[in-house]
DNA sequence: AAATTAACTTGACGCTGTAAAGATTGTATG
DNA sequence: CATACAATCTTTACAGCGTCAAGTTAATTT
């Protein structure tokens, strides 16, 4: 017998996917279970299933409130950051930082996850992957302003992605030892490489 | 009732090793269960408990296995270019097409391993995780002979390993498309950055 | 030959995702 | 207002899962 004020819990699809990312932040998605958020919402267990088809669905929600997070705050950067000649640094660090301050979150969205993400450049912009295409716009006007070969455009773009993306892969796992502080290390990192549009920061 | 020759299985250890890696290279660590590798092996559904603690251990076993593999896959590139000036590439190369041919490697080792993973540049080198001494020792011999300068060194390595491992982690995502050819994009990637030590390929 | 240990089976437990059927509520229609 | 209907939630049920405990068989030691 579930206690509750009416029988209809109304906002409940809003507050699954609230919890469902709460407890995954914390417990990791080992150890999450439509059960459990079912009950954090106080909920019986199979009640999700009048607004999920199944797990998959509301985790593949989860993902996209989180990825809208994650544009938002690299969009933030942009908005703090644009004028400065150091933006895609900073843009890189804001990337890191993100999935530092959020460990569950990486392997979350880039392993478990559904949501797509296109990195060939295709026109249709306005469906991709979020994050993916704040990076494109920011770095290809960089390269624009610092006269880099057009024909590299595309290179370089996915070559500064997986770099930052490594970084946060590494800097999130919990099996990897490292005595630096990776925030503070981004701007050495990124000065490994001499690139005529990436500025340290 | 389970139909053997003998009543002891003998290799099952063993066996239960290799059915499981071939079961998460085929069907992905999702759908991966202690009672399918027991089945697999045609045993009972707790026989793996003579053998292992709980689930974790043999996944630990499994990933220790393709660690193995994934380190004398770097360790071969050497000893195949290693007095080639463009070695690095090679190795960067060598790392991204080893889990292009396993996608389902990458994820499993790398995010749901419990294999420890030291970048701190601790002396304890013989104990750490091979694949990254193979590639530290490498780098570091280029760029003592590029008169890379000294203070930059573990710089220049975490953030080349973390470029590879990015560019690996995209190129194993199911979710990513990308309509060019990885293994063969990944110089052109490489000669993004221009590093003294780094050759293209 | 007997005793001990290791390897494996069987059966059970609680937890999981999910399907089906029933109960309750909100809403639209006469 | 009353009735019908649709949406939301509960209850029950089932198979698969990891794991434990107890029992069985084979190999090893004494």
């Amino acid at each position: 017998m579930i206690e509750r004020e009416s029988y209809h819990h109304k906002n409940l699809k809003n507050q699954l996917i609230d919890k469902g990312i709460e407890l995954v932040s914390t417990e990791g998605l080992k150890s999450f279970s439509l059960r459990k958020v079912a009950a954090a919402c106080g909920v019986s267990h199979a009640a999700p299933y009048s607004h999920f088809q199944n797990k998959d669905e509301l985790l593949n929600a989860m993902q996209c409130h989180i990825t809208a997070e994650f544009s938002k705050a690299l969009e933030d950067t942009i908005t703090a950051y644009g004028d400065s000649a150091d933006v895609l640094a900073h843009l890189g660090k804001a990337y890191v930082v993100f999935f530092i301050d959020n460990p569950h979150y990486f392997s979350f969205l880039y392993t478990q996850s559904t949501v797509q993400i296109d990195l060939s450049f295709s026109d249709d912009v306005g469906h991709n992957y979020a994050p993916f295409e704040t990076f494109k716009g920011l770095a290809l006007a960089l390269m624009e302003k610092a006269a880099y070969p057009k024909e590299k455009n595309k290179d370089a773009v996915i070559a500064l992605w997986s770099f930052i993306h490594g970084i946060a892969s590494l800097a999130t796992m919990k099996n990897v030892r490292y005595d630096e502080n990776w925030e503070e290390k981004i701007s050495d990192f990124i000065g490994v490489f001499n690139c005529p549009f990436l500025s340290a920061i």
